[in-house]
RNA sequence: GGCCCGUUGGUCAAGCGGUUAAGACACCGCCCUUUCACGGCGGAAACAUGGGUUCGAUUCCCGUACGGGUCACCA
């Protein structure tokens, strides 16, 4: 058959040759030796999967600490499962987790030198690849049905065959050119596969960085590389688009392992150098004691939207997909506390090779010491933001007043042992409610007797001076304990025999903290009532008086 | 079912032929402390299983079990 007469039949309208885009169009990358360049690539099937984030951020890692390059490439190859603002959805939702890309599509249509980067733009490039394929006898055109693959498969069940397009089953495989050109001719509709040159009983062996030698069969199935549509198959498109852009690691979820015999063998065919391979373990979900993929539809916190909505910071999840993905990030963290997350070096073969189960606890202790570490107004500004648009009643009080609700998230913080109450900012509203009169209400009550709290209260009002420091404040507290038969010291309240006192000073300034904030546990209460002003802790205290 | 990968405390995990088998989250106790938090100290808690190889296996090899992945004109 003349492969050169097939391959005009078949593509008329290719001008462009594989060659040119390999050698012309495209050119090497110029990069500094070890420089990774690196992509993501997904699907616009859906929603920003937290997994997704987990492997662009590995591939985001890799390519920007090499002084490499990170490209986001849309596989919209599968119109059917395409939804409408997949890709925006993708643009966004890694945008909002500070992860940026060097080249590729972005919210403004797309930038680099390797485009176009949206895979149904590229179907000419794709034609010229399967072109000269044809032209080496490595493609062919099937017009096989739905109803004859099933067939085939069928029958293959019965002769426990290995299941695929191969050998004997492959039977558009020598369909000589008259047949085809009369099958075209008839319109029938076809499919370009590959004429795959592996041997039955043939292994391939590579080594993935991440999993370590992996063996497996030598791919001998003709697959698919042109849909009916013309448009290409995921390996296909892959195989072309990685070696058109020069990517150095193709790092991606370990779902694609068995189809690295594929791949190797269509980067072979088409006479490329294949990138190195990271499979990534997909992040788990355990579920009635099994583990199990993270799921979208099935679990909340799959969805990036999860963690918007609960207010998780971006550098929080962030900071916790780091400690999934290398084991030494922790240990760093503690060392180097101030440092961007950027500056740790990470490991791509220190990966572990088995999904990590997802530990929201985890992520809310990871989160919580992240939040520790910003300063007020870094904190001020995250929550006010969250509830501008996920609690308008909060919002109304954080927004009121920029200084105050600044000063509140600047009480016991700082310093080496910040506190760690807020690990999403929708704990932010049960952390400071009563600051606010509109959100405050008496939540807990002191159990001592009414009389007695009414007498500590008002023996404080008495002395209450608002322009006190710490230790004067204080020293207002343990002024009161001698007339109403407390000790002024704890110390002494413990050494002395029982009932000697009827409390001792931390009792007393728990009435005070009670009457103040309605609650039993509160951060510094010196700090909360300075910023409260006296107004406002006068008027709490006189309204637990008269409901005691 | 075929093929591929994996299996260290509840979870995330160090480990790479000889260790008292790290550390973190969670849990428990103690200390610090005017409350709470933070912090400090301590505790309980693990090498799936059976065979080899070896002077010696968590570590190497084989089998078994369990778990995961994949076998499309989906990615």
């Amino acid at each position: 058959m003349d492969n050169n007469k097939l391959a005009e039949l078949l593509f008329p309208h290719i001008k462009t040759t594989a060659q040119q885009y390999r050698e012309e169009i495209y050119p090497k990358r110029d990069l500094p030796e070890g420089a990774m360049v690196t992509r993501f690539a997904p699907s616009p099937t859906g929603f920003l999967h937290i997994g997704g984030v987990f492997t662009s951020l590995v591939n985001e890692r890799c390519a920007h600490q090499t002084g490499g390059a990170f490209i986001l490439r849309i596989e919209d190859t599968d119109k059917k499962r395409e939804k409408e603002d997949g890709i925006s959805a993708i643009i966004d939702g890694l945008d909002s987790f500070g992860i940026r890309f060097d080249e590729g599509v972005n919210k403004n249509g797309e930038s680099g030198a390797y485009g176009p980067y949206t895979q149904s733009f590229r179907g000419e490039i794709y034609q010229a690849f399967v072109k000269e394929l044809v032209e080496k006898g490595l493609a062919y055109p099937c017009f096989c049905s739905e109803e004859e693959l099933t067939a085939i498969r069928a029958q293959q069940e019965v002769d426990k065959a290995m299941p695929g397009y191969h050998g004997q089953y492959a039977k558009c495989r020598d369909l000589s050119y008259e047949e085809i050109e009369a099958n075209i001719k008839a319109g029938k509709s076809y499919v370009m596969r590959l004429r795959s040159p592996g041997k039955p009983g043939g292994r391939i062996k590579y080594k993935d960085v991440i999993k370590g030698n992996i063996e497996m069969d030598e791919n001998i199935v003709d697959i698919v590389v042109l849909k009916s549509d013309g448009i290409p198959t995921y390996h296909f498109a892959h195989a072309v688009d990685d070696s058109l852009m020069g990517t150095t690691h193709v790092i991606r979820g370990d779902e694609w392992v068995p189809s690295v015999n594929i791949h190797q063998q269509l980067f072979y065919v088409l006479g490329m150098k294949a990138p190195k391979y990271a499979h990534v373990a997909p992040v788990m979900k355990e579920e009635d004691g099994s583990k199990r993929k993270l799921s979208k539809r099935k679990d909340p916190e799959a969805a990036v939207s999860y963690f918007t909505q609960e207010g998780y910071p971006k550098e929080s999840v962030i900071e916790y997909l780091l400690t999934l993905a290398n084991s030494g990030y922790e240990d760093w963290r503690r060392a180097n506390r101030d440092l961007p997350y950027t500056e740790y070096k990470f490991q791509l073969n220190k990966m572990g090779q088995s999904g990590p189960l997802f530990d929201l606890q985890k992520l809310h202790s990871v989160s919580a010491d992240v939040i520790s570490r910003m300063t007020a107004a870094e904190v001020a500004e995250g929550a006010t933001a969250w509830a501008e648009t996920y609690d308008p009643e909060l919002h109304a009080c954080l927004a009121a007043d920029k200084a105050y609700t600044e000063g509140l998230f600047a009480i016991d913080r700082g310093g080496k042992k910040p506190r760690k109450d807020i690990a999403k900012w929708s704990d932010v509203k049960g952390y400071c409610a009563y600051f606010f009169d509109g959100l405050f209400s008496r939540e807990e009550a002191m159990e001592m007797d009414k009389d007695l709290q009414k007498e500590i209260l008002e023996r404080y009002l008495a002395v209450y001076d608002e322009n006190d420091d710490k230790d004067q404040w204080f020293g207002r507290m343990k002024e009161i304990c001698p007339a109403i038969g407390f000790a002024s010291e704890v110390k002494e309240f413990k050494a002395a025999e029982p009932g000697t006192f009827k409390g001792h000073v931390g009792d007393v300034s728990s009435v005070v903290r009670v009457a103040v904030t309605g609650r039993k546990n509160t951060p510094d209460l010196r700090s909360i009532m300075a910023l409260m002003g006296r107004a406002m802790c006068e008027q709490r205290i006189r309204d637990y008086i008269a409901s005691l």
